[in-house]
DNA sequence: CTAGCATGCTAAAACGATTTAGTCCGCCCC
DNA sequence: GGGGCGGACTAAATCGTTTTAGCATGCTAG
């Protein structure tokens, strides 16, 4: 029918209006694929090939256009330079954020990557994750996404649940984060802060909150039951939406004002709910910061924009990506057998207007 | 070295410890790699084979857990499954949400995509489209990327800028959205609208703009050209960073200000802007929206977490990328030569909390 | 009795590279 | 004069499929 189809090419015929391959190079030259190969490929084999002839080579495939087939080059070489990432849903800012910096440092060293959302169904996780295998990936990144059994590919997680024999979790540093968060707001002169721990099914939870915990020793600050509020978000897979987060908030912001407790500080688990109890403090009458000071954490994009500027402790989510896909490359190449089963990552503080010292009277 | 690497096969050995082939489920039950072949994939040629052995192919194949390999099957078939995707920078919130539909559509349809992120620069873009070809994808989508030559492959792009032979353009429906905007602002009594307008080399700008005009003469509205103001940004790539529309919609907020013209609602050209420039208005003692109005354009993330929330037009981000990918899927099979030149997606008007009638003293 | 035709398969050639194991030639040197 | 060697290449196998073009075999019909 179309032109391109009309290619009864068999052995080495002219093929034309078709792309140019090894051996239309070959033919051109009256060498053999072999020998047009090794060129292109400074292979060290191919040193015996005198320059001159390298040169005509090269001249010949730039006049041509010859650029080489990556899928027959992927099957003879078994090697494919593309990783797959799994995470629950590509258009949510963390794992945006973090997948920014995992293409970063992919596409530097020559690598692609194909991405599947399994919007934490774990059927369709397995799903892909069989796809992408079938696809020859060489390894696995996966954001926010749980895992049980031992993958058969290496692989690096970011938020990862739990620890899995040979993969190397990204992680915050929480002791880090909470010293942050915590010093920040005892240095003012805040001693009675209120806590929204995470989700009970959320990676980051437990290990942010022990790290709450042995910081407010540190400080010598006491935490008070009455003002640590577990959120309890939904089903799985809910805990991703925004708007929920921003909700549970809201709603949590109320309880807390409800208790009775007297408090001048609040940290928050993330910053929609953060963001949802500054909007539920103001509602009720009090200011933010002047009455309540707020942390939030992740530093998302919409932190910046609150009225007051919301201070939070930030993930380097792009440099955590960054990170996860380096060791996945590094476990690629064959020095790796030691790769470490975590890589922490620093968070930063980043001081906006939700904080201030409390009130002289509070 | 590693016991992967002692596979000497040749011909069609048992080949322990790897994956397993065609050839192997094939020598399993003493049958040939073609048939093996015509039963898994139910091609019409097996017709022939009796189903009593389609059922032994089938049971052999589960039972030593054969999975076929894509990348041989890429080569000799000339087909990838799989199209690329090419946006100024993927951790931004505009192009993750179309992200977002196009993964939708395509692991849906069986395709992957290959992502990358050209950070708006020329040589960057030339440069990925190179390797993306050179991967053998089957089709592009272009998110928010400006086009000079026509391309090799079946593209769709999405917020194009200018029209290229051969390429479908997903837009939004501007008229729609300014009649929305404009309409909302005029029923509740507004009559003097400032207008924030679109950087000059942004794509959506001029036709927005027309737009504008247009339903504003269609509601009997007078644009006052002192209170209209052209976004300015800086170099290309920079006119993506929120932090510096906000900046700007914070400038220009004031600038509106200080030409002493009156107006009681502002159309900014997108949700950050509208959210710096509400950030003016109140530090300088107006009232949103009691004193002045905003509509904002996107409904990014943020919007609703305002206060107050932001009224705003929506771009169904999701659903422009969905769109977008069954485009180019639609191009890509035989079916479709008569494809459009564009494809119009409808915004929806979002009606927060910014929005108000004007006082009657206004 | 045999041409013809299903039926149930298979051999072998692609697809476009890479890579192993040679080949051929000329020259040197004893 | 011939063994050895280095230089400049190349033939052919291979990666794991798909697909075209047949090949036996047995039955039926004339």
């Amino acid at each position: 029918m179309s032109p391109a189809r009309r290619n009864r090419t068999s052995g080495g015929e002219p093929n034309s209006g078709k792309a140019v391959r090894l051996k239309d190079v070959a033919a051109h030259l009256g060498l053999s694929p072999t020998t047009v190969s090794l060129v292109m490929n400074r292979s060290p084999a191919a040193k015996g090939i005198p320059p001159e002839t390298q040169d005509r080579v090269r001249a010949a495939a730039a006049e041509l256009g010859y650029r080489p087939n990556f899928i027959a080059r992927s099957l003879r070489r078994q090697r494919t330079f593309a990783v797959g990432v799994l995470l629950p849903e590509i258009s949510e800012g963390y794992a945006a954020g973090v997948l920014g910096g995992i293409e970063d440092q992919l596409l530097r060293e020559g690598y692609f990557y194909l991405v599947a959302g399994h919007h934490s169904k774990p059927d369709l996780f397995d799903d892909y994750l069989q796809l992408l295998t079938e696809r020859s990936v060489e390894g696995l990144i996966l954001v926010n996404s749980p895992i049980e059994q031992a993958l058969a590919l290496p692989a690096v997680a970011v938020a990862g649940h739990r620890e899995i024999a040979g993969v190397t979790n990204v992680v915050i540093n929480h002791e880090m984060a909470a010293r942050l968060a915590l010093g920040h707001l005892a240095e003012r002169g805040h001693r009675r802060i209120a806590f929204f721990k995470g989700h009970a099914h959320s990676a980051d939870t437990e290990s942010r909150w022990q790290a709450i915990v042995a910081a407010s020793a540190d400080l010598g600050l006491e935490i008070d039951p009455r003002l640590t509020l577990q959120l309890s978000g939904d089903a799985a897979g809910k805990e991703f939406s925004p708007e929920e987060g921003y909700r549970e908030g809201h709603v949590f912001g109320r309880k807390l004002l409800e208790t009775g407790a007297r408090f001048t500080a609040l940290f928050a688990f993330n910053d929609v709910s953060a963001i949802g109890a500054m909007r539920a403090l103001t509602e009720n009458g009090l200011r933010v910061p002047d009455d309540v000071s707020v942390v939030g954490f992740d530093d998302i994009l919409s932190a910046a924009f609150q009225n007051p500027s919301l201070t939070t402790v930030r993930q380097p989510l792009h440099e955590m990506g960054r990170r996860a896909a380096a060791e996945l490359l590094r476990k690629l190449s064959a020095s790796g057998e030691d790769s470490p089963a975590a890589i922490t990552i620093e968070p930063t503080l980043v001081v906006r207007n939700s904080t201030a010292p409390p009130r002289s009277d509070a």
